[in-house]
DNA sequence: TGGTTACTTGGCAAAACAACCAAGCAGAGG
DNA sequence: CCTCTGCTTGGTTGTTTTGCCAAGTAACCA
């Protein structure tokens, strides 16, 4: 990585490169519908317990989730609320046909 | 990855992957501003060329970006012009206190 | 206090990735 | 035809990541 990057840039990374890992996105999509403790991550992407932890670490890191620690349990939450949004600017950046872009047809 | 991936997450996550990496991001940003060549994207992030090459086809492969040959220069371009948004709906991914979020605050 | 559950951290081996060099390939122009 | 430029591909090496096991920490309960 020989070129600087600002500190915008060096955020935005640290964000994409935490999501694009199948089980941490996977977790990601997961709490959208709420929060979910270790034990419940970990029966969903049916890795072990250690990995898991691992992966919610890096995900608190880059500012995706975050965590609150209730009696024995870790919960797990979406840092902000407009991950649905995000996700679906996700999938807007897609391989549309250069013919459909020079006619004009927008993708998004 | 023990838990398997959708189609439309495996997509996902090969964008996500794609522009998670410095240099990646760096090529992406700067085709905002119009096509470039690969000696010019070369210069831009300061590689060698070889990797400079590969980094474009990983973007290629993604449906990030769309090539075009044009004489002896290969010119890469957005596959989607709405990469601008993106990047707004990566920033947003951030991390919010969680008590301004319980105050009802939205981050975006 | 001791035990149990829930999670995190350290350490290690396997796998994936990144970046270089060298060689190959395709057009353009002698 | 040959050569030169622009880019891609193959190969190698060094670094990073991943995922498991084992050990450690923290909170609850008896």
């Amino acid at each position: 990585m020989p070129a600087r990057l600002d500190p915008v840039s060096a955020k935005r990374v640290a964000v994409l490169k935490a999501l694009g890992h199948p089980s941490r996105l996977l977790i990601t999509e997961a709490l959208m519908d709420g929060e979910l403790c270790v034990q419940e991550i970990r029966d969903l992407v049916g890795d072990d317990v250690s990995t898991v932890s691992k992966h919610l670490s890096i995900l608190r890191a880059a500012g995706v989730l975050a965590s609150e620690k209730r009696g024995l349990n870790v919960f797990y939450t979406l840092a902000c609320d407009c991950f649905g949004e995000f996700l679906k600017c996700v999938d807007q950046v897609c391989p549309v046909p250069s013919a459909l872009r020079a006619a004009g047809r927008k993708c998004c």
